[in-house]
DNA sequence: GTGAAAGCGCTAACAG
DNA sequence: CTGTTAGCGCTTTCAC
């Protein structure tokens, strides 16, 4: 425990000091050697090599943090409940996008799963920032008066988000164009197959990709000449979900929706079992349309037309955004073009949950 | 960027030396407040929090790591393709667990999603040791012949494993008690419904828990004086249990089961609509049991029967078990009584995909 | 009760 | 080409 020598392999791990005593030079050029940087000879470098494998030695990651250079991990915060978090794998995309762009970089994903309690997001923004232990963070769900982009700039801690800020903002964020297209493909789709009266069962209020697929949803009824339908909103839960479909069909037959927009698939999914107890066949009685386009919209019976979108190509991009404003950050003066990732328009995939409207 | 003197507040971010700066103290007396450490009087205490307050400061995780401490953050390698782990929020569920019993800690959750190509995980893990970056990892998932215990014992890094491990192993393991009574709950309540013909469709058998289960599926089986029944292995995917439900309905009526258990539940929604697509009422010509207890099963129509394991409560418990090691590694002098953490063992959820056999 | 100084493992100037 | 050295931000003896 006491007194451990440099150069001692005792207990403790092996340091660069170890392998340029075993290599036989100094501990520079041991660094020179395992950051590519030249000025060192091929046999020497070789011995460097050779010592550094033998001992099973790599540069501590909190040294060279510490050293000035990066922290070579990104942070996330997940601010809900375990329980949605298990139901809906909008995170577990998105992550995985994420890992698959880190991963070559050598980079790691700090975690904080927090509660939906207000102040816990921040919170952990703050912890993050403050003791340095992400070169940044990334974003996703921004809502309406989303305090976090100021907090992260005040926190200088750089950020992307994943989506579109609440109102024009600086911050970097990637999103796939033509954002509207899927919504749009699935009011077509429904418009096309007869229905008339399509109702829209929407997420919490508070964000920002929800009050636009409803904005989109509304337009583009507009523009097909149809009424106003009937705009739910429920919680991303299932019971939510549940109990909006039950209000849409307590209607009239001649004023209840024939077919259902919601705002994820779990909804959709919740909501089809839902129509189904109450008596109403999937697609004959109601057609339902979903979003994100999970896995387990394949899973189910009958499978769920939905709404593509790329969450892991969009966590992919978001990482990529990342390291060019990391990079422009360090050169400082370079202003790297820093174009546009490429994330796909979401998609309509129509599958069977989705039929002709059984009356005009 | 250049000549950045100690305590002048630029475009980086208060070091402690700042902190005693402003509240004209030494630094080491910072240290001392932040740290809870006595011998610093009210006063002087009081100034060195305000200061920190005003300036925002926290101490840096990465000295604090460097300087001989904790790294503060745990690590977990999820050796899954993105599609699975979209699919099966196992991991998610554990590492909500996980989290939760981090947070209050101040421990970060150090991610890392690797494919399933064979080595991609160790290589991972290697990097997280050698790097030093977490002080410990989590492990889940043990294989038959699993050498990662073995590889993290020679890194030196403490590891916990959620699960048994393949063979008697000193790695420190948590684990439910009563492991077989949910699979032994399932056979009996099956039994009782009257079905005589019962099969499992078991996940890749490389699995510990995999070939645990089925051996408790059969054991169960033999004990209720039935005969054997079928077991099919198939991949944790939806096709493969679709594939595997094509093949046990193929029999003929007075052969075919009339009672299937999955390994999980994802694989039973999957199954349970295959059945549907071959003409077969769930449960009225088949009875179906899943695994893990997911949302999903409370979501889908018939709801699902199934063997709920608490996820969250095992995740939980890894953590306090690896700060109990981590503590006891610390004081190692002290060998801490190192109590099991308290698990839930599994417990049969009936709903509405299992009922009474069609034909004895 | 408080401060000065030595490192933790590494990189980057600067000498040789 | 290679070695010496000064810190990065913090904690921790050890003096005062």
């Amino acid at each position: 425990m006491t007194g451990r020598t440099t150069g001692r392999r005792g207990s403790g791990k092996p340091t660069i000091a170890d392998v340029a005593a075993l290599a036989g030079v100094s501990v520079s050029a041991v660094s020179k050697v395992v950051n590519g940087r030249g000025g060192i000879s091929a046999p020497t470098r070789q011995r460097v090599l050779d010592a550094a494998a033998k001992l099973r030695w790599s540069p501590s990651a909190t040294a060279v943090a510490l050293r000035g250079a990066r922290t070579r991990a990104l942070g996330m915060v997940a601010g809900r409940s375990s329980d949605v978090l298990a139901t809906d794998p909008h995170f577990t995309l998105l992550i995985s996008g994420i890992e698959s762009e880190l991963a070559p970089a050598d980079y790691g994903l700090l975690l904080h799963i927090v509660g939906e309690e207000p102040g816990a997001e921040e919170r952990a923004y703050r912890r993050l920032a403050e003791e340095r232990r992400v070169d940044g963070v990334i974003l996703t769900e921004s809502r309406i008066g989303d305090g976090r982009f100021e907090l992260l700039r005040s926190l200088r801690l750089p950020a992307v988000l994943v989506g579109a800020p609440w109102q024009p903002d600086p911050v970097v964020s990637v999103q796939a164009g033509g954002q509207d297209a899927g919504i749009r493909a699935a009011v077509d789709h429904l418009v096309t197959l007869g229905h008339r009266r399509i109702a829209y069962v929407s997420g919490p209020e508070d964000r920002v990709h929800t009050v636009f697929r409803r904005r989109v949803f509304e337009t583009a009824l507009a523009e097909r000449g149809l009424r106003p339908g009937r705009v739910l909103v429920s919680e991303f839960t299932a019971q939510s979900a549940v109990a909006a479909v039950r209000e849409l069909l307590a209607d009239a037959p001649d004023r209840r929706p024939t077919a259902v927009l919601f705002a994820n698939d779990t909804m959709a999914v919740a909501g089809m079992n839902a129509a189904r107890r109450l008596g109403f066949e999937v697609p004959r009685d109601l057609s339902v349309i979903g979003y994100d386009d999970l896995p387990l919209g394949e899973l189910v019976y009958p499978q769920l037309t939905t709404v593509h979108q790329d969450l892991i190509q969009l966590g992919r991009a978001a990482v990529a955004a990342m390291f060019r404003q990391l990079d422009a950050d360090r050169d400082e003066e370079s202003p790297t073009p820093v174009p546009d990732p490429e994330v796909n328009p979401p998609e309509l995939v129509i599958r069977e949950s989705t039929g002709p409207a059984r009356e005009g």
